[in-house]
DNA sequence: ATTATATTTCGTCATGTGGCGAGATATAAT
DNA sequence: ATTATATCTCGCCACATGACGAAATATAAT
């Protein structure tokens, strides 16, 4: 129940619904997910460590950048269900497509000429 | 979106996935769903407030009583897919299971002789 | 070694949320 | 009509949570 409660409350926020979006299909390192929500980093960051905690989403370290990705195989099928239903609901919804459209022009730049701009602002 | 945010946020408490849970296969009035949760009548009201809202609930009124159950087909496919999440993924918990068994004593007794109970306390 | 930078941790603040009780409302019983 | 009672609304309080910036940490570049 616990473990449960810790998915809906990862659920219940629109910024890790749109990041988990986000994630579908790819993986994506915190300062592209900083640029396409116009967050802090450090915001993220907690965002990431609720849905890591959640089971929802997982990580590889790549040098200096933190690659996320969404829950394996390994992970419980609530997760997996969970993913597949916010999917289902969402990947059609206007937010979401705009964040699609923001997030090509994202994954378009490197992710150190990406962080060189975030810096210079 | 925002809709959709209504469901996760209802999702993200103990007590309203423990009603959910309870009126899985019946339908409840607010004095048999207090008494099962040992909260204030007030706090139950407000939660399932916050329930239908999101439409995962329904509700009729019967004479003193207003009965609540499960969304019905008119429903959105969001909530029916949350509601079988929910109750794939918990009804074999332990503190599902235990609630089960106090609801079949609670329903043993009339609702009537239930609230005669509850203004004693 | 020193500097630059990607991310995390920590402290703080404003806001959201769950809980209760008191009072309001609606319906049934007398 | 008056009383009893099931539920809801409202105001309050304690606590959880999302946001940020500053400082800490880890890694790469010079």
């Amino acid at each position: 129940m616990l473990s449960f409660l810790s998915i809906t409350k990862s659920l219940a926020d629109e910024s890790r619904l749109r990041i988990l979006l986000a994630l579908n299909g790819r993986e994506l390192c915190v300062c592209q997910i900083t640029e396409l929500l116009g967050l802090a980093p450090s915001t993220v960051s907690k965002h990431m460590a609720i849905l890591t905690q959640a089971r929802l989403v997982e990580n590889r370290k790549d040098g200096r950048w933190r690659y996320y990705c969404l829950a394996g195989d390994k992970a419980p099928p609530e997760v997996h269900d969970a993913i597949s239903w916010i999917c289902r609901s969402l990947s059609t919804t206007d937010g979401i497509r705009q964040d699609a459209v923001k997030l090509e022009k994202i994954l378009a730049l490197d992710p150190e000429d990406l962080c060189r701009i975030q810096s210079g602002t």
